[in-house]
DNA sequence: CGCTACCTTAAGGCTGCCTTAAGGGACGTG
DNA sequence: CACGTCCCTTAAGGCAGCCTTAAGGTAGCG
């Protein structure tokens, strides 16, 4: 779960890198309008949490520009101003959700996970598979009823993968969704984190597709 | 645009009617978590707006049965309880969006387009041909509904192959969608690739055309 | 009957993945 | 502040599966 956090005011944003870091979230954070639009053009994120108030434009610029192409990434403005008449015209423009100042990080976290969960067209907050059952809001995950302890990698790794279950997820994919453009990573970290997962939740749940990369399969 | 509303209180629930009426709205009122279970089981909806607190129960329990029941219906949770904890449990417990009383009119319309707007789209573009079944999301091929394992290659002959069925491919066209221009193949590697498929597949389905190449053709 | 195009099979090489282990950093604890 | 623990990354070696190659066999076509 990489998401893009679009904010001016450094103490916010920090705040939100930190409170959403520890809710389990991946996240690239810019300050800018410009610099929102290089990333999201760049990038790809499950998620945007975007304030209306830049330095160098409105967020609803990005919003549009995001929007006009085609790129349906979920969106969940932040503002100051929170009059109805604000929310109604940021959801009109095609945003999918709104908080006014002052938030909660729960209350953000929680609603960027309903956001995802919608995007992937899922209705329920749990997501099972075979004998697994993992609950991204506690970021817990079972096996067969029994807790297993999964260190925080191998939890997104999991979590990405079973956001889809069935479909094929390529290693670059994976470390999109698991590291941030700073912290890029040069090595096989991802197949090591396939690996303890398979230790942890037995074989036969994670499948190789050789030469293009992971995927759910078969029970057990 | 067909709305469920679930609101015990009468005069609530008559404005909501009426609100989302003039918004464009096709609505149905109920006003308790019985018939709201039973209006959910019968028609169709493209969102529910669904009080929390209901004379015979919770809203809670109407979301957790209709998420039960696969229903991927988006749901706009009202409560008059507003604290950010239980905005987060609403949410987590599989609800799209989340308004504390009192709400206005034109919001709870705004979010519910949002919902909508969302809720769309998603098509699967599945290839059939004779008893095959080839997902390009998934790069997985199914044979009378059994999963078959193809290698890379393979499965690259037969896309190729399915993107177009009854029409004939040359050796060298394959080729070309196997293989860059950097490395080129100097040998019978298509035809062993088709005899692979021929083998998983069963005979009938790829045709030789002498001299010129191979077709889907015939059937089973 | 000979030629050509294709089929079939098997073997070797190579790419990609698995596995293991060591080093370093973050975090908590004494 | 030092120490221990946990986890994450990196790197190296080994293994397996796939792809190609090649050689011999078979069917179509004159």
């Amino acid at each position: 779960m990489r998401v893009l956090i679009v904010e001016d005011d450094d103490i916010l944003r920090d705040g939100l890198k930190v409170g959403l870091a520890l809710a389990g979230f991946t996240t690239d954070a810019v300050a800018t309008r410009e610099s929102a639009d290089a990333a999201l053009a760049a990038g790809s994120f499950d998620a945007v949490v975007l304030d209306l108030m830049l330095p160098d434009g409105s967020g609803t610029d990005v919003l549009k520009k995001l929007r006009d192409a085609r790129d349906d990434t979920p969106v969940l403005l932040l503002t100051a101003r929170d009059t109805v008449a604000d929310r109604v015209s940021g959801l009109d423009m095609g945003a999918d959700d709104y908080l006014g100042k002052p938030f909660d990080l729960d209350e953000v976290a929680a609603r960027l996970r309903a956001l995802a969960r919608r995007s992937v067209g899922r209705s329920t907050a749990l997501i099972e598979w075979a004998s697994i059952r993992l609950d991204p809001a506690r970021q817990s995950v079972e096996k067969s009823g029994t807790p297993v302890r999964l260190s925080r990698r191998e939890y997104a790794v999991l979590q990405a993968l079973m956001s889809q279950p069935g479909a094929i997820f390529s290693k670059t994919t994976l470390e999109d969704k698991l590291y941030g453009w700073q912290e890029e990573v040069e090595s096989n970290a991802v197949e090591v984190h396939i690996h303890h997962l398979r230790n942890k939740l037995g074989p036969g749940l994670i499948e190789t597709v050789r030469g293009i990369g992971y995927r759910l399969g078969g029970d057990n």
